[in-house]
DNA sequence: AGCGCTCACGTGAACGTTCACGGGGGAGCT
DNA sequence: AGCTCCCCCGTGAACGTTCACGTGAGCGCT
């Protein structure tokens, strides 16, 4: 009566020393290889436990010996190769240090965010990633844990934020143009947010240190349509561009297309530079120009400022949390 | 005396509750929005707790109510776009089922896998992933830890495994071949073991169906470069050659680029088929005809297969436990 | 006045493991 | 024989939370 239609309670490492006639440390001996144990009463512990289905809880181990560090890294979109880099680079870097990475992927809903974020909060001893929701409200939910943002448009004060400084790479991709003969410059800028991005002040800076207008600018969904249809709209409003400037590489690559659609060549009728340097950008046809960005730098910098928050080292300052685009010339410009 | 140099103890829910001047159970109450508590009292609790720097442990609160599920997601190489895609869509599957994903590179090395195998096995309740070690290591690493394998060439008997069906998808990429007229048709295949890959089986098994020698191969490492090498060599050793079918669409690209060198037109001179489906290969030039994998299934079905095994539910059976490639015609071929 | 009910809070126990000890027994030595 | 030492093993405590209770104060009701 009493064996039977019980709930199915775990199997502890009591359970297994009481399967195999010894205590519960000489069990955690034979498990963790700690020696201080007889051959053969090991090899009898560890069928015990095998024959019991006896796996330990990574919750009582690890409240008793805390050695295990493991980070929550946010992002929007897996599948936006510039985030597969830096996800690729901070699995690396963390990799080394033997952190566990718990990988969330808002799919790019600002709302997603909010749950993951709570749902992060009790599972990780730190966040990095990419994070859109207000400041306020991120300090809230992750109540102390160590954060470190990603290209944070609007300065963040309250988190330490790898900044993407793409000013000299984007002056060095319009003086690339210049000389190059173009007069007439368009920007392919993002359509998320209702102002223009960081990347569009910088090209108006640049366009600006020439003497020429930066009015020519269309907005584009991050994507390769987006892109596509971007660029037609940018021709339509203004015929006599010559070159564009792009958000991202993956707009670029949109861009690439639709001028292909129209028959126009690159770079011959129509010039084209990205931003981001994705390594998929070598493989369009024609390989794309862009400011490059070093995405395994950045995630090792978020990594490594994670790593100080953690441990209480001094952090590293605003100064070094840095990344710059440079521009790398191909076929596209 | 005592108030220095002491080792930095973390601060607990205890340091709270007096703090506060309440019990451990009413800091609890505060921190979970649990009700039963006064407002003001609450507010007390909070403001203590951020003033000390306090931060439950989540391995002391995993050990009493255990309901959080973690499995650790192994992949040869997050930069690879086909892994990219099967891990996004892990991702997405495990998030709707409120589980925390660990995710682990093993950047392409067996020896990694070992380590990851061994650090993954005590943090997660589960490991689902692409692994290439023998089957009696894994056994012995995972430990009873239920192991949902991706695409395991040789039948894995221990283990569920996805399988790639891709027998269908390439017959039907070389009838399309042969009905365009092709005659000699090659293969780059990947070059990673030394045996022939299965889906090198399926091209000779269909190419036997046309009558058609399978002779014409070479080995590509699954790379851009992989394949461009690859292809340089089988039209060096089968000049006689006029379309190809690769082991991956990563290397039918290299294939393309090689093509392009080389001044063939695709499809015209060379018509070329890829296999995995990849999204990457709708922004080549020409657009890649591939065979192409649901990824999206194959995460959604690797997740499904292992919640039933945590839940102890009917696990799906091999059968159902597959999926299939279909053409799907682009321009390349 | 007495009863019962609700609200706000506190107390022991439990979760499952490892750590720091402590101890028994046999082998080897003097 | 007696001592020491080493090997192997067991026992209480601790890790930091939450759960299931228990309790007292205050209030409204008859």
């Amino acid at each position: 009566m009493a064996s039977s239609g019980t709930a199915p309670r775990r199997v502890t490492i009591h359970d297994v020393a009481r399967s195999a006639g010894v205590s519960r440390q000489t069990v955690s001996r034979a498990l963790n290889d700690k020696g201080e144990i007889d051959a053969t009463t090991k090899e009898r512990v560890l069928d015990a436990a095998l024959a019991l289905g006896y796996r330990p809880s990574r919750f009582a181990r690890g409240l008793v010996r805390q050695d295990t560090i493991s980070v929550g890294l946010v992002i929007p979109d897996l599948l936006n190769p510039f985030f597969t880099e830096v996800a690729a680079a901070a699995l690396d870097a963390a990799r080394t240090r033997g952190w566990h990475v718990v990988v969330y992927d808002t799919g790019d809903r600002p709302d997603e965010e909010r749950g993951t974020l709570e749902m992060i909060a009790s599972q990780v001893d730190a966040v990095v990633g990419y994070l859109s929701r207000p400041e306020e409200e991120i300090d809230k939910l992750a109540r102390g844990l160590p954060v470190v943002l990603i290209d944070r448009e609007h300065r963040a004060e309250r988190f330490s934020t790898i900044r993407i400084d793409g000013e000299a790479g984007v002056h060095a991709a319009i003086r690339h143009l210049y000389d190059a003969g173009h007069r007439h410059i368009g920007m392919l800028d993002h359509a998320g947010r209702s102002e223009p991005s960081v990347r569009h002040d910088w090209f108006a800076g640049a366009m600006a240190s020439h003497g020429l207008p930066a009015h020519a600018v269309s907005r584009a969904d991050q994507s390769v349509e987006g892109g596509e249809a971007a660029l037609k709209d940018l021709l339509a409003a203004h015929p006599e561009v010559t070159a564009v400037f792009t958000f991202n590489d993956i707009v670029a690559i949109g861009a690439l297309r639709a001028a292909r659609r129209r028959g126009l060549r690159v770079p011959d009728d129509l010039a084209v530079i990205g931003f981001d340097g994705l390594s998929l950008g070598a493989l369009v046809e024609p390989p794309l120009t862009t400011v490059a960005l070093n995405t395994r730098e950045l995630g090792a910098l978020a990594v490594e400022q994670t790593a100080r928050l953690l441990t209480g080292e001094t952090p590293l300052s605003t100064g070094e949390l840095v990344v710059r685009g440079e521009l790398r010339v191909r076929e596209s410009a």
